[in-house]
DNA sequence: CGGAGAGTTGACGTGGTTCAATAGGCGTGG
DNA sequence: CCACGCCTATTGAACCACGTCAACTCTCCG
């Protein structure tokens, strides 16, 4: 299932990518690019569920998502998958692998996304004679490893709502420093990969959007979201745990939402503040500042 | 309460270190330690409860630990903590303060100790013209990374026995690197630390470590800790969830507990197979391999 | 000896899981 | 176009692993 790049196939300059302010580009500048173009192979279609690296497989590369998304998992001996973190175009995976030579985790695309592979070695000779790219490179491992612990700290200590609202802000704010709106989007993940990120079951995650959908803080349709109220999903991110005075309880949660308002059924959502939005977010718009960590 | 480092107080040599086979020095020939040497600030003693550095404090150092022990941990919007990781000596943390400069975390001594202060720009600078350090940097930040994805997945999906397995497993396996014994040690933090980490309650880790005493896989006896039956240590470790038909579950789970066996009181073990172990694991011993990723 | 902090144990509440049934989305084929 | 199947998502109800609250005990240390 492996092999989608042909080595060598670059058609396309780093130095012309739309994400080239978010990428590795940052650290260079346009006379040094071209060293990157030489190392890096533009990767051909993924489809969604195919895989980037799987589990075991030697470490020789770190990828950067090109288009699309795709989302890094781990096995445990019993076969059971967690899913490690979500990454959208610019943003780079694989650094696990490094340490131990191998890779423990694997990599799959989560739509039809395209990806670039960047062989680690030929990348960290040329990280030795530019000093910016070598600091570059720590700083995107830096990153990764302060986003993860926020992760556990989400894993650890936040409620269902909160690491729902966590996630969203997340994506929230990803999305609007690629130049998309930060307050409608189209979840490119299904209820089954947020519920297993989260540490959460399926059914959890859709009750938990319900709730929200409820407090009026989003509005959710199948995949295509609305955030309607970034304060308080803001808020909700920030919070260990919604006390059950609080006054968003009585939406939020099953226990209350039994004996309180009746409330209208989810899909009675108005589809057309919605639809006109649903741009998929695959490609192109022109990206902005350095990215901030992913999730 | 910071700056405990006396700059340009080294007296010990990091080739003379007790645990240069596991630290940075692995990365390094003789003629080239000294300029690790140059750079490095031996720290004072700094002990249980004072901080290394602080959330929010600009990113300058990494730091090494050189005897004792010290957790990092984040703090939410609310002042919830929770701990990130543990670190025993040889092992190097702070990498999470290089992506955005300052530090998002906080690194305090859990018992006297001692670390190495480890300015990071000089540090960059000198694996600019050591390919070796430098590529050991990669690979100390990969094996963070990987750990993490280890940690989320026991955060995630393994339930209370099985995260405290897997917190046992991984310090006896980090204790038996270092020339300690793998099967009985002290551990160097308590239950509240535990539990904080591992996303669980005081509580509940108390009573799971009653459960694996019960069920003659450990004997605990306040932090005193002597794995009689590693290999089903080790089991619990890698499962998911145990089923309520497992032949342990009627020692591990509390409900199944009550209809079980009256059990003696969790003090009344052996005292007499566990003290003379008892040996604080504080220093010397002359390291082994390279250390497997922490925790 | 006495007081404080750490750890254990018990009883009970609850957030989230589990199992199960139902509903919507979407492609295929008639 | 609808009918059908398949997959994803929603909703409901019962259960349970863990949290919460509250004693109580042990250990350490002055």
């Amino acid at each position: 299932m492996q092999a989608p790049f042909a080595p060598g196939n670059h058609k396309h300059s780093c130095s012309e990518c739309q994400h080239r302010h978010l990428c590795l580009p940052v650290a260079m500048d346009s006379r040094d690019i071209h060293k990157l173009d030489a190392i890096i192979q533009r990767s051909k279609v993924i489809h969604a569920g195919e895989h980037l690296y799987s589990d075991g497989e030697n470490f020789t590369s770190i990828f950067a998502v090109h288009s699309g998304s795709i989302k890094t998992f781990i096995i445990d001996t019993d076969g059971v998958e967690h899913i490690t973190g979500f990454y959208l175009p610019g943003e780079i995976t694989g650094f696990d692998g490094i340490g131990s030579n191998s890779h423990g985790s694997n990599v799959v695309a989560m739509e039809t996304s395209t990806a670039c592979r960047i062989p680690f070695q030929p990348l960290v000779e040329l990280a030795q004679k530019i000093p910016a790219l070598q600091q570059h490179l720590f700083k995107l491992m830096g990153c990764q490893i302060a986003t993860d612990f926020k992760i556990m700290f989400s894993l650890g200590k936040q409620k269902a709502a909160a690491r729902i609202a966590t996630l969203l802000v997340s994506l929230s704010r990803r999305f609007g420093v690629r130049n998309y709106s930060s307050l409608s989007y189209r979840l490119p993940m299904s209820r089954m990969d947020i519920a297993n990120f989260l540490g959460l079951t399926l059914e959890t995650v859709s009750r938990t959007f319900g709730g929200l959908h409820r407090a009026n803080i989003i509005h959710i349709h199948g995949r295509d979201l609305l955030i309607s109220d970034p304060a308080q999903l803001e808020k909700l991110s920030l919070t260990e745990a919604v006390l059950p005075d609080h006054p968003l309880a009585d939406a939020l949660f099953q226990h209350v939402s039994l004996r309180s308002t009746p409330l209208r059924p989810a899909h009675a959502i108005e589809r057309d503040t919605l639809r006109p939005q649903r741009t998929s977010f695959a490609i192109s718009a022109p990206a902005a500042q350095l990215a901030t960590a992913n999730s």
